[in-house]
DNA sequence: AGGATCCGAAGCGCAGCGTC
DNA sequence: GACGCTGCGCTTCGGATCCT
């Protein structure tokens, strides 16, 4: 039939009887923890492949293959995913795969002799004439839609030089453009670019993807920026954690971290979780919200046998107002604070407290008195992450916080 | 008020690094 | 030596601030 002929899948038949015409109908796919999408994402695409399937064949089943160190992607791709059909989930060393793997049991197909499926192929880059790296960027900007160059090269991990590079290629190609986005001029996706992208990751052709590809919240400018730049401002403040991936808004549980960082120390997976608050919604709403958050991350946590990093960032007094919001200090959970304004920095932290890189002697212009006694909150900050200081105490917000950024110097500088 | 100045963000070119 | 990549210095641009 022609459906499966716009399927870029391998044929693996299992011949469970050791006949020739009797078989369990395996399709495999093939994804990667590099392909620029979190595994929300990846198991959306799953369920649009298993769809396609089953308007294909009678009874198919899914293996798919998962090229990522650790364990967290790939449990959190078998999560995500629906099992309309037996499927199973394996790391990509995995070659073989028996019935047992799958998540339900296979009922077997009479095939016709030599009736052999035919598939479209798997991306290769090579067929595109694209390189690795441009297409990685590529993938990143179908995310993104519209991007600032260190936005992109933050969360490409690469350096801005040669996202620059990388960038003038996809240019060159079509797949972007420039444009301007607010202040000043950034990057947007053409559609040949995502026609390219959405190739990349074998989704069938004619499949509505949009709406699980890209980042699903309205956020303001400075919000974005913060939330997009999130692998990058790790990085400076703590060189030591490797960092795997990171993805803006991805599904995580019940919530959707602004910035999801998925890292390790040493053989040890962590999840750096960024909520980036402007301060806009009331302080009722706020503390309702992260209680909720709180208790979902430390199931999840639990439950996958990892420690999660959360962070808090927005403007001071939000920061300050923070501890508030916590219920409990959970055991494989730690929680940090900073300014949005102070990139590079995050507070020294110890897994389980709460650390804040807010210098509570300094005054903020705008500040207001807080509304609560902070001694009665837990652990005090243990390491002010700011060490510049003022360069004027005369206040000058008018316009709220987001234009409120004179006191911090070059970005790039680094602490000790 | 209006011009001068400052500053942050983005951009460009290029030297230089390590790896194959 | 080509390749993939980073670091750094310098320019440009536009908004905010300062000064008269």
């Amino acid at each position: 039939m022609d459906i499966l002929s716009s399927l870029p899948l391998e044929w693996v038949p299992i011949y469970p009887m050791n006949r020739k015409d009797v078989v369990f109908d395996v399709f495999k796919h093939h994804i990667s923890y590099k392909d620029g999408l979190p595994p929300y994402a990846q198991a959306r695409i799953i369920d649009l492949i298993t769809n396609r399937l089953i308007k294909a064949r009678q009874y198919p089943t899914l293996w798919v293959s998962v090229d990522a160190p650790g364990d967290w992607y790939v449990v959190e791709v078998k999560r995500l995913v629906k099992k309309k059909i037996p499927m199973t989930v394996q790391p990509a060393w995995k070659t073989i795969v028996i019935e047992r793997n799958f998540s339900q049991s296979i009922h077997p197909t009479y095939l016709r002799e030599g009736d052999l499926p035919i598939l479209a192929p798997r991306f290769d880059p090579a067929d595109y004439g694209i390189k690795e790296s441009v297409l990685r960027v590529l993938q990143i900007m179908a995310r993104l839609k519209t991007a600032y160059r260190p936005e992109i090269a933050s969360l490409a991990g690469f350096s801005e030089s040669h996202i620059r590079n990388l960038l003038k290629q996809l240019q060159a190609e079509n797949l972007i453009e420039r444009r301007r986005i607010g202040k000043y001029e950034g990057y947007a996706i053409r559609t040949k670019g995502l026609k390219l992208a959405h190739r990349s990751w074998n989704i069938p052709k004619g499949v509505h993807f949009e709406k699980h590809r890209g980042e699903f919240r309205y956020a303001g400018e400075r919000h974005r920026r913060v939330s997009r730049r999130w692998r990058a401002w790790l990085e400076a403040a703590h060189p030591n954690i490797e960092i795997l991936e990171s993805w803006t808004e991805a599904p995580l549980f019940y919530g959707i971290p602004d910035a999801l960082i998925w890292g390790r120390k040493g053989e040890h997976e962590i999840l750096f979780w960024l909520e980036v608050d402007s301060g806009h919604s009331s302080k009722k709403v706020m503390r309702r919200n992260y209680s909720h958050r709180f208790q979902n991350a430390y199931q999840h946590a639990k439950r996958l046998g990892i420690s999660i990093v959360f962070c808090i960032m927005g403007p001071p007094w939000v920061v300050r107002f923070f501890p508030s919001c916590i219920p409990y200090l959970y055991p494989n959970m730690t929680i940090i604070g900073q300014d949005w304004r102070a990139f590079g920095k995050l507070p020294f932290y110890e897994t389980g407290g709460w650390f804040s890189g807010i210098d509570n002697r300094k005054k903020y212009p705008t500040e207001k008195p807080l509304p609560f006694d902070p001694s009665q909150y837990p652990p005090k900050p243990k390491k002010k992450g700011i060490s510049t200081k003022p360069k004027s105490t005369k206040p000058k917000y008018s316009k709220g916080f987001d234009d409120a950024d004179w006191w911090y110097r070059g970005s790039s500088e680094r602490e000790e």
